[in-house]
RNA sequence: GCUGGUGUGGCUCAAUGGUAGAGCAGCUCAUUCGUAAUGAGCAGGUUGAAGGUUCGAUUCCUUUCACCAGCUCCA
């Protein structure tokens, strides 16, 4: 494809370039349409984005609503077919700030000012509209073949919330037709798998009015959540971990020993007991802490590995709630390891290799990011110096690449986060590894080293899962709720050709049941392909097993595959003996 | 919390400033059926909530709650 360059040469860009310059093309051309319908409009940012591009745009106290998203949108189509072309200029630093303050545009003078001393100024031009950017572009505007404006929101002026927020109007563009055609199909197939939707029609979890952000877990979602749970201790047991369970509700002073009143206030929910001030867990640390504090420990003892699946609450903002992906309640597969210093990186390692065992379990591929000293933190700059290089010399020992979040750490320490992905492609945080010196200074935490001496811990808070909820939300898009046999809410289904066959069904059903297998059974008056269409696509379970006349005689099933549609008979014994050897070895 | 949007029976959706309609699901009856929807009938809604305008509101206005797409924030 042929592009225009900021030194003003027409050349060939790189393949994988190609649909970023379109779409950064695009942003310009939504821009020159939003100028058009909204002279005064004064324009921040407006980059290509991963299917698309957007433009934060300062429209004064101008709100836009859906007719204007298609008026810029057909603007936009207009530009295109006027195929303008695009070209480059370039202006010495005072000269551009002249010209970007004579044109009203406030947000690229800002820029402007961002930008190194030596820096060159490049501004491409279509028609009347003008742009500060570093390009490439296409040379014509006809060039954009295939967008869509998507949407629009708030953006605060450089992510800064204290900054004036913008409108932020989004769109999709791709290199033709045929590929945005197939984006919005993938769009549609991807709100098939929407967890929440899933998890209506299999009957896995509630939300209601009554309770936005505190999800109810239904018989089905519960059965999978235990199945995880069951999971989640047997690798637990095997790595030596012991469980605890620490209270709910604890005392403010607890809060205002572990840092968590000053950095957390506004998250905890609190309540009144005997006029004393009791907050609602929003982190299990602190109960952690009694725990290891109730009593002395030796060097020997450590590292100590304590786990907890503690239910926490916190108080999310409204517009933050999604599904189970962001709720105000959730079991965190935590656990809390003490140790002493010379342990932080072989213990790192093992977290670490013990969460990649979880998500290649369920076939995930995740995203790792190092997040280190915020703003509001506690603590020496020595300890977090010696807790970020811990994390970045496991990570670095370890080969995992990783990128650095700056300043987005845990106020007391840095931290290791997972990210897996959902059905849109929007990355959630899962498993986190946080390295903390502060807490056991806090609640002055001890052992007992060789010499008799008394030291501190260290203390590493860790997550698998992150949060059960959330992981059965990712876990549901992953699947689009075909979940393995081993985690299916429902694991097999009796389904009865007719009535007359429904006695030997019931014998299937509870010889299922003693086999401890999560079964139901369907002999409702209708005919089989009702029942199977119903097994299939909404309950979505696994193993169909058919029976009619010919199973009841012969003493066999006919199963069905919900993968392959495939049927085989065997004999009832035999399929128990399948499905409850497939639960057991968790494939 | 912020920007925009949405809110009608369990679900998906329709309609109008003048007593809310369909499909699916549910129930009943008939059918007793072999691997993705048998037929007929019945029942189900104070249109998210509160207030206002109006002779009359589900429709218009205000407030509020919840949800959706984002922003911010986070597991």
């Amino acid at each position: 494809m042929k592009v225009i360059f900021n030194n003003g040469t027409a050349g060939e860009c790189a393949p994988e370039e190609e649909l970023h310059i379109i779409r950064h093309s695009a942003a310009h051309i939504m821009a020159q349409a939003i100028k058009r319908l909204f002279p005064d409009a004064m324009f921040a940012y407006g980059p290509a984005t991963e299917n698309g591009f957007y433009y934060d745009v300062d429209l004064g106290d101008r709100k836009l609503g859906d007719e204007d998203l298609a008026a810029i949108e057909a603007e936009m189509k207009k530009i295109v077919k006027e195929n303008l072309p695009i070209k480059p200029f370039t202006l010495p630093r005072e000269e551009a700030v002249a010209f970007m303050t004579e044109r009203g545009e406030k947000y690229k003078v800002e820029h402007i000012g961002d930008l190194p001393e030596d820096a060159v100024i490049t501004f491409y031009q279509q028609g009347d509209y003008v742009d500060m950017c570093v390009g490439p572009h296409l040379c014509y505007t006809k060039a954009l073949k295939a967008f869509k404006i998507m949407g629009q929101s708030g953006a605060y002026w450089k992510n800064d919330k204290d900054n004036k927020m913008l409108t932020r109007v989004k769109g999709i563009a791709f290199a033709n037709q045929q590929d945005m055609e197939a984006y919005l199909t993938l769009l549609e197939e991807a709100e098939k798998r929407d967890h929440r939707r899933i998890g209506k029609e299999m009957g896995l979890f509630m939300l209601c009015d009554e309770a936005p952000g505190f999800p109810f877990f239904l018989p089905k979602g519960m059965a999978l959540k235990n199945a995880l749970i069951d999971y989640w201790r047997e690798i637990h047991t095997r790595e030596n971990y012991v469980e605890v369970s620490t209270p709910l509700i604890m005392n403010r002073h607890l809060w205002e020993t572990s840092g968590h009143w000053d950095h957390y206030k506004d998250n905890m929910y609190s309540t009144t007991i005997d006029d004393d001030t009791f907050c609602v867990k929003p982190m299990n640390c602190p109960g952690g802490v009694m725990v290891y504090r109730s009593n002395p420990h030796s060097y020997r003892e450590l590292p100590l590995r304590v786990g907890e699946l503690g239910l926490v609450h916190r108080h999310e903002l409204r517009g933050a709630l999604h599904g189970l992906f962001r709720v105000r309640c959730f079991t965190q597969d935590d656990a809390h390891i003490f140790m002493r210093r010379e342990q932080i990186t072989d213990e790192i390692v093992n977290v670490v290799h013990l969460i990649n065992e979880v998500y290649e379990k369920f076939g995930f591929k995740y995203d790792v990011e190092l997040s280190t000293r915020p703003e509001d933190s506690m603590g020496s700059d020595e300890d977090w110096e010696a807790a970020t290089n811990g994390l970045k010399g496991a990570l670095e020992n370890l080969g995992l690449p990783y990128t650095i979040n700056e300043g987005d750490g845990a106020f007391y320490g840095p931290k290791i986060d997972f990210h897996l992905t959902d059905s849109l492609g929007r990355t959630w945080q899962c498993g986190t590894i946080q390295l903390d010196f502060q807490m056991p200074l806090n609640f002055d935490l001890e052992y007992v080293d060789e010499k008799g001496e008394k030291q501190r811990p260290i203390m590493i808070h860790r997550v698998c899962f992150g949060s059960i909820e959330r992981f059965i939300g990712v876990l549901t898009e992953h699947y689009a709720g075909k979940f393995p046999v081993w985690l299916a809410p429902m694991q097999a289904k009796v389904l009865c050709v007719s009535e007359k066959c429904s006695e030997y069904g019931e014998k299937v059903y509870e010889a299922l049941r003693a086999a401890k297998v999560r079964c139901a059974l369907d002999n409702r008056n209708e005919k089989i392909g009702y029942l199977i269409r119903e097994a299939q696509v909404v309950d979505r379970v696994p193993y169909m097993v058919v029976i009619g006349q010919k199973e009841a005689e012969e003493g066999t099933v006919s199963i069905r595959s919900r993968d392959t549609a495939q049927t085989e008979t065997m004999s009832l014994q035999a399929f128990i003996e399948k499905i409850t050897g497939e639960i057991k070895e968790r494939v």
